[in-house]
DNA sequence: CGGAATCCGAAAGGATACTG
DNA sequence: CAGTATCCTTTCGGATTCCG
């Protein structure tokens, strides 16, 4: 597919028949950004995990915010759930075919991010700084 | 940069000196993923616009979340913003070089967003289906 | 034309307690 | 171990009103 059409045009197109609302790139994208989403695919692109493992990995996560994220990312189709019939109950969590295959775009945001978040900082520090100036510099 | 180191092994890292929620790279993303952030953005990667323009490209989003997503993006660092000294005012934001380097990375993201939008779809409505049956099959 | 300020409802997300 | 259920706080985001 070609990467670079008209942004605008593809908009408009989404328009013609939706509230933009609807738009399904949306849907897709809000599966994916959630607080906690990203952080749960990568950790799952480098192996199956188990709940409490997650849990570890993760230590800020809540339990039920675990939990949440996990069953959005099965409902939408990035991961599977096997329970193992154990004693004590084991579940494990894994990327499907369709949640590999999205990892890679995703991944590729998460090392720009990683490579420019200095710069990120840096613009921030510079507009709070010249907005503090600017609200109290005639003071 | 390598894209693929461990992922697990950043995390940990990162976690020796500060808490995980102050991880940068996810101060980062969350600043990309609003709910209108990355629409912006792409609108944006084509040409600069002006605020009205901007309105009646992306028709449902609010005057208070359009100044807000675009003062963010200001802030990060991906958009300028231009003030015309014309009668009535006008104001134009662009991409800036940070901000068009990231576009990169999230127009890939988008446009597999674009691709697989059906295959998500389609795995949204097994799970609905097969938890439905599960909760009123036993009766 | 481009905002800022205020108000309010909806949704996300955390803490805790309980269950199988 | 792997959840579920409830409560509560915080944030997101829309509607409205006013200003340079």
């Amino acid at each position: 597919m070609d990467a670079r059409i008209s942004f605008a045009d593809r908009l408009k197109t989404m328009q013609g028949d939706q509230p933009l609302d609807a738009c399904p790139v949306r849907q897709v994208m809000q599966g994916i950004f959630g607080k906690w989403s990203t952080l749960l695919l990568q950790a799952l692109g480098e192996r199956p995990y188990r709940f409490g493992e997650l849990r570890r990995l993760v230590p800020d996560i809540s339990q039920r915010m675990l939990t949440q994220t996990l069953r959005d990312l099965e409902r939408d189709g990035y991961v599977y759930r096997k329970v193992l019939p154990s004693k004590p109950p084991r579940v494990e969590y894994g990327l499907t075919a369709l949640g590999a295959s999205m990892l890679g775009p995703l991944t590729d945001l998460v090392v720009w991010a990683s490579d420019n978040f200095a710069a990120v900082d840096a613009a921030r520090r510079r507009f709070d700084a010249d907005e503090a100036a600017g609200a109290s510099g005639s003071g």
